[in-house]
DNA sequence: CATGAATGAGCTTTCATTCAT
DNA sequence: AATGAATGAAAGCTCATTCAT
């Protein structure tokens, strides 16, 4: 049946953005942000979008191709975000002063997490439908996974023993934490901040260099 | 890709279903499973199902009211099976012979969520969109999470060290299971069984009952 | 800016059509020929078509893509024709008989374009805009072209003198019809069928066999 | 593709254009003949022009009212070109030398054919969509063909038989000349200018004259 | 029970045109 | 004069759902 060439889609011409234009471009990616938190990503229209931001529906197009684009905008920064606070994992130390500095870490990735929560569960659906999220996906895990790892690594050289095989456990751990703040801060769990933080820093803990000497 | 909840219309009044009718059910229940999981829950159009199903379009309206009301008979079978492994927890004890049970239990676990994967994201994806999902997902994180915070509870009683606070230990802990098996089992990573196993199980098992003694 | 991977369109899946089906489709076609006609290819909307064949908007993409596809449909139909009417010119003699046999001819060629002419535009239109019906009509005139030059050549084989070059004549004559028709037909020009006829049959006959012998 | 012929609104009240809107005015005329070339008509946007006449995309609104406007501005010009061209027919005489006219002057229309060509396709696609160009067209095509039908007639009331209708052969010979330029020279067909000038020269003799002396 | 044709709401995208700067 | 951001009216197309057979 239908098969006649398609003719390519008008590839937007790179335009220039002026200051106005940087503002309204601002405008679309925090309302964006927003919609994606409050109705999903597949279920977010454009309209709503547009709506959230003040602007036309035109508009919309003026800035951005299509929803994945958005997306795919926030999503670079967001992993950004991410690089930096994975590799922020690298100087854990054993004993009570790195369990501090793990604990002030967890702490900043809830936080993190907390702000990009919208784009992350955005992120996570479109993985599914978008090889190109996929691919951003796995390369911020492999960069987490990879920093803890190394630091499990680093324990096992220094003579403590590793119940666990580190590029697994390192994923794990991820794995958690992403999931945890997912349940509690998209989902509405009923926990509290300290304790989470406490908790969640006491199982790394233990998983990155065994058994903590407690008072 | 208009996939917002729509209410179901004319819920089909309790059609009572023969042999052949009930043969046809489950060929489209089977088909929404493989199809949730080869495009994902939004992404999935009746028109998919039937025709993986070998139905006719039509039919798939005689048994469902709609793409959710299968998500929903998949998952309440899925959620019992959740259920039931969620009782297994209860009788995990401390030493040698409870990291074993763990460990078996952790490779149940593994196996359940194999087979139940494609209706477990289809639900987190539903979760979003449709509140009856969302409900049942924190049911069957409750039931899990509550056998666990209790089996760390014993531990507590028992007079063993707990670095953490138990409740949200146990959400943690089904955190880490459930979305590690997701990015090994869903996204495909590079992992092997026997090595997840033991690392997950060494991982609840201090969570649940402080260091393990190792030979 | 936005090039994030677009999933290929669902390909229509080769629907089987019914009786039912078939009747609505040729309403479609039929419709199409019609809007074609009275707005032209590019002014055409969908929505007029379906307006005019009496169906939902949505009845159109059962069986056809889109605009290029009925177009498609229509125009193989109309290149079927043409081709046939295009082998009817091989046996064409010279003499009196043969300008009678030309002369009817031309009137079926006439009775084929004032059919077809919704067609033939659209064609000419979309062959600007669209490669596979530039293609189409290369293969049209050519079919054409290439019989009357085998015409013309017999002429010069049998000596009569030809004051031109067959595949360019060719060419030209199979234009002038062709846009004659289009003036008269379609733009509405002041012509009487008879003359018409008389009046081009004369020039192609002279093109073909030189001067013709009159009373 | 919204293309459907759209009232120009606030056709701008006889803007007293300077020496730089002069120059702009006429970037955007040049541009926009060469984008109706590229694109055909109908898909031509406003923003084709702009981005080929190196102005913004406001610009364009400052010196036309819309799409038709710009063509209308084409148009005017090239009919004049037509109209000098076909009062160019006038002289034209029996014999020899009446065939070298013919000759020069076909030569001549392929020349002007070739620069306004753009113009005139733009034009005959407009024509179904707009009156004002057809109403245009029918006074350029009416005023070749008086000339035509005028010759014809002279070579009639000389003595010469002809085997047609004036009016009605002068229409044809137009046609077909117009017809086979498009072919060759916007279609690229495989013409070589001599024979195509020789050829239709000959046809055209034919039909004005009546047989040609040759050597 | 099963079928598949029909419907139409809903979403995406494009572009002519206006307007503030 | 020129600019380019904004607007919104059309289209285009998809798909859940209904219904006649």
């Amino acid at each position: 049946m239908g098969a006649v060439a398609r003719k390519a889609k008008t590839v937007q011409q790179e335009r220039v953005i002026g200051e106005q234009g940087e503002r309204t471009r601002v405008k679309l990616l925090e309302a964006a942000r927003q919609v994606f938190l409050e109705r999903g990503y597949s279920a977010t229209r454009v309209d709503d979008v547009t709506k959230k931001a003040g602007t036309s529906h035109g508009a919309f197009y003026l800035y951005f191709a299509n929803k994945q684009d958005v997306l795919e905008a926030l999503a670079v920064e967001t992993a950004d975000h991410m690089y930096a606070l994975a590799d922020e994992l690298e100087g854990i130390e054993v004993g009570e002063a790195g369990y501090q500095q793990l604990r002030a870490w967890v702490g900043r990735f809830v936080d993190a997490y907390e702000r990009h929560s919208p784009v992350v569960n955005a992120w996570i659906t479109a993985e599914m439908e978008d090889s190109r999220f996929d691919q951003l996906g796995r390369e911020v895990l492999g960069q987490f996974a990879g920093r803890i790892a190394h630091t499990i690594e680093r324990g096992v050289d220094a003579g403590l023993r590793h119940p666990v095989h580190p590029g697994t456990a390192a994923v794990a751990l991820v794995s958690m934490l992403e999931r945890f703040c997912y349940f509690w801060l998209v989902r509405g769990g009923p926990f509290k901040r300290d304790v989470v933080i406490d908790t969640i820093a006491a199982i790394w803990y233990e998983a990155l260099f065994g058994q903590r000497q407690q008072a």
